[in-house]
DNA sequence: GCCGTTTTCGGCCCGACTGTTTTCAGTCG
């Protein structure tokens, strides 16, 4: 959901340009897209908003030096416009007109966009006619019936708009990718054991493992003569609150957490998805969470097709279409086909003519391409990695071979050393790193740090531990590591003496609050002086962000990266940790990529604070696919007998 | 507003569903 008190122009709080940041010109790109919605512009000058935010979030250089180089214009979806307005931006600290256009449009609006089945022109057209500024407005006007009055509208659309009121209220946001996962999984399961469904599979967002999903797509196999069946079958699963639409090929609806009631007695739902989730995640589901779900029921010599569509993301969709374009083949959900000859068939019946795919392999190949795995379809370079035959070889949760950031109850975890130790051997891992909170840290008026004479003790505890171990042939060792806290000036917390002890230090920012007052430009210059102390190993949850509860502090973590390459240049080593509880998954996704062309290590940690939490690490595993990471690339991939030696390398 | 080895003008991805209509506009993904 949109946060109101962000859409205002940003004044610049600096003395001297660059007067505003890469991050906040890309939020006024995307902002100014949704507001010229509202005021119903050009469309396609909307998408050019769109696209240039977009495309300048992936955008890897320092933004200020490409302005100076004048090569904004280089990058693709800026031209003269836009490139002029993050020039005046940056320069001289003014946005052009844009003033006027924040202006003009009421922030209520805005905040209508969230109803379901409200979009742009209808809101625009009960502004225009009506007045209406905001939700309150709408819920009046719909209650004395005087939306229906307008052209084009009447009394179900009124209760349509009634309804979708009320779900914003109850349902709005999205949900985490481990609750979304669960769903979707058992979803799935329960379409596929339907009779007459040949094969049903969970697409969209779930499927590319985004950090949280907005909705659920299944696609299912479905021969014409038993779609009313499968249909009615469908519609009787345990679990759904509320149908919103069901027709010949799709079907809409808001599932509760009673679809998994008897699933712990079903066999048939099983699979990695349910093995990495810990009870935390089972009892959230309690507490009456929802999430909405599609069907799509698609013949199944289309079934392919109707993946790859509805896989997504719309990025990748849309390259995939420009693609077959250029081959002179026009490409959908139900098919491949000639342009030539195609003539007036739409839909299913010019499917009869397309090119035959089994699966999503053939798709590619018929547009001649490699396969994409799921989770690099978001338009991040993959289409042209997948034109030149250079995809990565990406990591799977098989690869890792330990962590190195987790907790025990010498700080805030449920696990002792043993016990923790022994979830990991459980696992198949070689080693594990202790990483409790320094002495600093109390949440909540509560002191959760180990003090300095109990991490000692708890040093010669692993010690010994590792020294059985070794004695008894055991390929697995406790790494002795710390998470030490990164103070608000930049220092760590615990004197030096005692950090380099430490086989590694996971430094990371605890007191968010501070960091959130300062700006982007001086926490990047606090949160590099603490990387470049020298006892510092593994940069912890970069930005301190929680899915679906807070934003992180604001900081340019491509120049954090930058630093922190070089400094790996140098043979010193700096890592940056893929923080893999749900919860986190910070560093982000998009950033992966990045950090590696910078020569950076990565370390997926699952901040694990009981033995079950070590599983979290999948969660890693999947932002890591997410963002082209190979095995190579992830320093726990690592074999337990040369882990510590590289820990300590440039120290 | 962006883009271009057919193009500096005229395109810009495509289809289902719903509710409103009697042929279509708006929304969604």
């Amino acid at each position: 959901m949109v946060n109101l008190s962000s859409w205002s122009i940003p004044r610049s709080r600096r003395e001297q340009p660059p007067y505003f940041t890469k991050g906040q010109i890309i939020t006024v790109l995307e902002q100014v897209g949704i507001l010229l919605q509202l005021d119903g512009a050009n469309p396609f000058r909307v998408r050019a908003y769109e696209n240039a935010s977009r495309s300048l979030s992936s955008h890897e250089e320092d933004l200020w030096e490409t302005v100076n180089q004048g090569r904004l214009i280089d990058i693709k979806g800026i031209g003269k416009g836009i490139a002029g307005l993050i020039n005046e931006a940056m320069n001289i600290g003014t946005w052009g007109d844009l003033g006027s256009l924040y202006e003009k449009v009421p922030r209520g609006l805005i905040e209508m966009l969230g109803v379901p089945g409200l979009g742009p022109k209808r809101i625009k057209q009960f502004y225009d006619e009506l007045g209406i500024e905001n939700i309150t407005d709408l819920r009046a006007a719909a209650e004395d019936g005087e939306l229906s009055n307008l052209p084009r509208m009447g009394k179900k659309m009124e209760r349509r708009i009634l309804e979708g009121i009320d779900l914003l209220a109850r349902f709005s946001g999205r949900r985490r990718l481990d609750i979304g996962l669960l769903y979707g999984e058992a979803f799935e399961r329960r379409i596929d054991g339907i009779e007459g469904v040949q094969r049903a599979q969970l697409a969209g967002s779930a499927r590319r493992r985004k950090e949280s999903i907005g909705d659920l797509d299944v696609v299912a196999a479905v021969e014409k003569e038993n779609i009313e069946k499968v249909t009615d079958s469908i519609l009787s699963i345990p679990g759904i609150a509320e149908v919103k639409g069901a027709g010949d090929s799709k079907i809409s609806l808001i599932l509760e957490s009673t679809i998994f009631e008897d699933a712990a007695s079903n066999s048939t739902i099983d699979g990695g998805v349910l093995a990495a989730l810990g009870g935390e995640a089972w009892e959230e589901l309690e507490a009456n969470s929802t999430i909405d779900a599609q069907v799509r029921l698609v013949p199944p010599h289309v079934f392919a097709y109707t993946m790859a569509y509805f896989t997504g993301s719309k990025e990748h969709n849309v390259r995939m279409r420009q693609r077959a374009l250029d081959m002179g083949l026009r490409l959908n959900e139900f098919g491949l086909f000639p342009l030539e000859g195609l003539g007036d068939a739409k839909g299913l019946q010019a499917a009869e003519n397309g090119l035959p795919a089994f699966d999503e392999e053939e798709i590619y190949e018929h547009l001649k391409m490699k396969w994409v795995p799921p989770e690099m379809r978001e338009d991040m370079g993959e289409i042209e990695a997948s034109l030149s035959g250079n995809l990565p070889s990406l990591i799977e949760p098989v690869h890792v071979k330990g962590a190195l950031h987790n907790h025990t109850t010498a700080s805030d975890g449920t696990g002792s050393l043993s016990e923790m130790a022994e979830a990991a051997i459980d696992l198949g891992w070689e080693f594990l790193g202790i990483a409790d909170h320094s002495e600093v840290l109390n949440i909540g008026g509560r002191s959760i740090g180990v003090p300095q004479d109990k991490v000692i003790e708890q040093g010669n505890e692993i010690r010994e531990m590792n020294y059985e171990w070794e004695e008894e042939d055991t390929n697995f060792r406790l790494l002795h590591g710390s998470e030490c806290d990164i103070l608000a000036d930049g220092k760590l917390d615990y004197p030096d003496s005692i950090r380099r002890e430490f086989s590694h230090v996971v430094g990371s920012v605890h007191a968010i609050g501070s960091w959130r007052n300062r700006d982007e430009i001086e926490n990047t210059e606090i949160l590099i002086k603490a990387i470049e102390d020298p006892t510092f190993t593994i940069l912890g949850h970069p930005t301190g962000r929680i899915i679906g509860g807070r934003e992180g502090f604001p900081l340019d973590m491509h120049a954090v990266l930058r630093r922190m390459g070089e400094l790996n240049s140098e043979g010193i080593l700096k890592a940056c940790e893929i923080n893999a509880s749900p919860y986190r998954l910070d560093l982000d996704w998009r950033l992966c990529k990045f950090a590696k062309s910078q020569g950076v290590p990565i370390v997926i940690n699952p901040d694990a604070h009981s033995t079950k939490g070590l599983k979290d690490v999948w969660f890693g595993v999947q932002m890591a696919r997410k963002g082209w990471l190979e095995e190579a690339d992830v320093l726990n991939c690592l074999p337990g007998n040369v882990i510590e030696e590289r820990m300590m390398e440039g120290k």
